[in-house]
DNA sequence: TTGGCAACCTGTAACGTTTCAGTATACTGG
DNA sequence: CCAGTATACTGAAACGTTACAGGTTGCCAA
């Protein structure tokens, strides 16, 4: 197993060893201390010499090794993002995964998918990545009104964001979708149809953008002097199939809501497809109102009223989060709350 | 000179700090060079003795500092999953992601996602990730007939896997969905149908599964006595406004298709949209048969054929084939090629 | 007795980096 | 002219690990 080649100096300039800080030091003629210190423009290194070391650098290619680096400081240069691997919407993995690497591209940092499963408790991974050091900044998302996570790292000094807020009295960088807005807007965009029997298929109960779309949705309600359908059976962390058959059920009854609100593009194909199991027709017997992350709905059926939410931008604005806390700015000033579009009929 | 610089001994077991091999070696009453020793099961190591550190090791959650390891040994303990930032289909991100986790999950091994790209050489990330030793192995996806990143990394001794077969009689790892099967058992099922007319909506050009594709087509094609419609204008990569209007403009042509096949489904919803927008209809005038990764198209419209294709499969596939070839396997044992499912009609 | 050998164990060096505690030189003010 | 100090640089140590080259026993054959 032993396939070290023998190693000598890499004192030499023959090129053909990664450049570490000696190779800089010999070439330049310094010491591999001031090299170091050159490189990261440290007061006490003379103009002239700074930037020749610098130039050297460039030239032959110097990147500081991160094993070296992390070794000696501790700093990983890594995010490192919390994945449900049963739960997770799969825009949500892959829009949020490219805004994320979107901003973390001109900077030294990886990015480490870190998955846990349904049998798992979510604080495991997190424990794992703070126990072990394994990151300077996480990312978690599915995101608990009262998050063991988000106090757990707090407790530890790491900094980290979350996709939804929390509400633990703890001042932490987050960035949410206006689920509260979102919800309210569904529900007047179908009091303007007239419908004012409403019911809304839910984000997973536990998180804390199921409070606001639940409130979001009750406030409006009343206001616009509809009532509500319930629709508990439901969330849309279930299946396809659960989804398709208990609307059907809902949808044959005789108290079977003229709208519905739906909380994730999938779950709203589910919902379609139980209302026209029951025989009904989607934009005449009911209208229903969804998000989506990509601008599949309309394609889907062109009587469905379309809310946008923007993963790649939350994943942008998570990264921009951390990254931020990481370089000493205020939890509190990172964070950021993005607004619903407008709810969107189809358009040629 | 008996000013002595004070050393921070972490030779106690009072517990705060993260255990080390000297924490062990302390505890035990070994030397450190035993310890690690003993905890790999090397050979000059008393039964005894190893029993004992290991079980210590356990007792005191003992887990190895990763930067020393790769700072020592340049063993680095990552696979690194390379990702077009534009092109790769969401569905793909996703599942491969968390078929490659589900793998490696009881093993050391981290998942970093590098990304890249339109404006960027394929070759840059790989080249980054290599120059700087960054990952044990490499898993890309897009891949060639004649593909430089597989060919640099023969080069340079990487183990990888490519999601896709090359062509530069080359032997390396990879997982390969069978596309000329695909677009074989496509074509009969539409000839079956009564269909003889028929158009392809394909891969990337520049990509080997286009070449699979194509032939499987064209193969089949002859063999039911079928003709094609030539249909270059698109590809899965371009936009859905794309797929769709040109989908329109063909299908308004007196010599259009009766049957398409389409290599994805995001393709797939705007084929149909371009179908319908041509004031025909989907099961009468023209059927689909169309590749999936998640049961979402017979939501869409019932009247879809669809073949599925399993991408967390692939995920798992090309991780345990990169583990394999680190593990020092023969990389011509680590291929594999999944065969489609059959043809599906929609079913309750 | 001596030498050889196997079985087990150990100290030291090295990976590449940053930090600590200096050193050498030149300049300043008195 | 000297002390004091600012400027520009440097060697050594340390982070945690593994490889290398020994060391120390105890036992056995000669």
């Amino acid at each position: 197993m032993d396939r070290r080649v023998k190693k000598k100096d890499n004192d030499d300039t023959s090129g053909k060893e990664r450049p570490t800080l000696k190779t800089l030091a010999f070439m330049t003629g310094l010491g591999v201390t001031t090299v170091s210190r050159a490189l990261k423009d440290a007061p006490e290194i003379g103009a002239e010499t700074r930037r020749r070391v610098q130039l050297v650098a460039k030239q032959i290619g110097y990147r500081p090794n991160r094993a070296g680096v992390r070794l000696r400081t501790g700093k990983t240069n890594v995010i490192s993002l919390v994945l449900n691997t049963e739960h997770e919407l799969m825009s949500f993995v892959s829009d949020i995964i490219y805004g994320v690497t979107e901003v973390i591209a001109d900077t030294p940092y990886h990015l480490i998918v870190t998955p846990y499963s349904r049998s798992q408790d979510p604080l495991d991974p997190v424990r794992y990545l703070v126990e072990t050091g394994s990151a300077d900044g996480v990312i978690i998302s599915r995101t608990q009104p009262n998050d063991p996570r988000a106090r757990y790292m707090l407790e530890h000094g790491v900094p980290f964001a979350t996709h939804g807020r929390t509400d633990m009295g703890l001042v932490h960088p987050y960035h949410d979708f206006d689920n509260y807005a979102f919800a309210g807007e569904a529900v007047r965009a179908l009091a303007g149809k007239g419908r004012n029997r409403l019911a809304l298929v839910t984000p997973p109960a536990g998180l804390t953008y199921y409070r606001y779309t639940v409130n979001g949705f009750a406030d409006a309600l009343s206001e616009a002097g509809a009532s509500e359908v319930p629709f508990n059976t439901v969330s849309i962390d279930h299946t396809i199939k659960q989804i398709r058959m208990r609307t059907a059920q809902l949808m044959r009854r005789d108290d079977r809501p003229d709208g519905i609100i739906s909380s994730a593009a999938a779950a709203t194909l589910a919902v379609v497809a139980g209302i026209e199991d029951a025989g009904l027709k989607l934009g005449r017997d009911v209208d229903v109102v969804s998000k989506q992350s990509s601008e599949v709905l309309h394609l889907f059926r062109r009587e469905l009223l379309v809310v946008n939410e923007d993963f790649r931008l939350a994943g942008s604005e998570l990264a921009r989060a951390v990254l931020g806390w990481i370089a000493g700015k205020e939890p509190g000033s990172l964070q950021s709350l993005s607004k619903p579009s407008e709810v969107l009929p189809y358009r040629g």
